[in-house]
DNA sequence: AAAATTTTTATGGTTGACCTTATTATTCCA
DNA sequence: TGGAATAATAAGGTCAACCATAAAAATTTT
């Protein structure tokens, strides 16, 4: 089936893909905002994924990962996801910067390699951030969660995850305690986009929408 | 000190040219060979190894790692053993396979998280093939050994390492019972560059001279 | 229905790491 | 010392991923 490997720009852009796809389409301007790259960089990376049969592009719609891509993103995926699980249980590697390692790690990782790591780690079912891992053969389902940036004001939620990949983000919310398994309350809601400010272990902490966007959470 | 991060290429040459430098000097030509590249790539790479500083490059003579890119490549090779103690003692990865999987990681891998991984092996002095780790600053010394090609006929060995690669090399010599730690004796050595014959284990095994150079020995 | 915005396409460039096919320079050997 | 072999350069390409600038196309907003 998987002839060629595939390289780690088109790994990462599978996977920003499957990321960002709670929406069935990705818009291709989000996508190259994600990576950091020109809005006409992206459109170069889809028509060649595109080519490669890994992503269908509808001009002016968006684009969408093929079964094939889908599959493809959920393998890189359980390998950062497994590597995350090894790097913060037994290298004792701080958790705000786990991910960042574990993304260059799926990327070097052959599938004989992904298993004995999973049977290693007794095949976990999630990653330090809370995301759960796909299975061996790359399917996986999102997580039944809302951002937490939707939550009404003195609505209380669990925190299930944590999206965030830049590493200064996630020692943000390690600091002010907004990890997974926590709980939440929102106690304001500023006008204008402004900050949501949540009550959380007994303190007040603000928090802008758009990281709150990477707090994924279930209300109670 | 070191800036930007080096290519995987980079990497890939430095440690080649840092495993084949029992020789002050390395033929480019070599080089090219071992790397399965031209000799007019690897000229060419030996030009931008040589602007970064990394090498230095004698026309006709030969190239030479400078003090920075010994050190670059004490680095990789540290990184690439402490995988293999990793992949063959934790993950029951094949013995091998361990050298294939550990040179994708290599180059997927910060010193930060190189030493939370010799920390978790604590600290091993060699890897699986029984060649020494790199001191943590990149300093290494060759291994004290001759090539088993340059054995005499009647002289036992005992062998120290394995320095092949490929994966089928390895299994070869593995199924040979060709491996560190154990003794062995030439019992023939045929004309014309001709395979040698040992006796290992109680059996006779014939090996080429060109792997009998990956095979590093200590005469008992 | 305009106007504004977003998206896509068109061009033309860059860089690293490869390649092939000459040609030239040097070293080694008989 | 004169070839043969080896090493290095020159010249011209490819390919994946990026970039910028500009123009065109579609969508969204007013
Ligand atoms: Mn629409
Ligand atoms: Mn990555
Ligand atoms: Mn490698
Ligand atoms: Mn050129």
């Amino acid at each position: 089936m998987n002839l060629k490997p595939l390289s780690e720009s088109t790994e990462m852009y599978l996977k920003a893909m499957a990321e960002m796809s709670y929406q069935d389409v990705v818009a291709v301007g989000r996508l190259a905002e994600r990576l950091g790259v020109t809005a006409v960089s992206a459109n170069e990376m889809m028509r060649r994924l595109g080519e490669q049969g890994l992503v269908s592009h509808t001009p002016y719609k968006g684009v969408n990962l093929t079964k094939k891509g889908r599959e493809v993103a959920g393998n890189v995926i359980r390998r950062q996801r497994l590597w995350e699980c090894f790097l913060y249980d037994h290298l004792k590697i701080e958790w705000s910067q786990v991910y960042e390692f574990a993304c260059s790690l799926e990327h070097a990782t052959a599938p004989e390699l992904t298993e004995a790591l999973a049977e290693f780690l007794g095949n976990p079912k999630t990653c330090p951030r809370g995301n759960p891992i796909p299975a061996a053969d790359g399917s996986f389902k999102p997580l039944d969660a809302i951002p937490l940036s939707e939550i009404k004001l003195g609505q209380a939620a669990h925190v299930l995850a944590v999206n965030a990949t830049a590493t200064d983000v996630l020692k943000y919310l390690q600091e002010k305690n907004i990890l997974p398994g926590r709980d939440v309350t929102v106690v304001e809601v500023a006008p204008m986009q402004g900050p949501l400010t949540l009550r959380v272990g007994g303190k007040d902490v603000a928090l802008g929408l758009p990281m709150a966007e990477f707090v994924l959470v279930k209300i109670i």
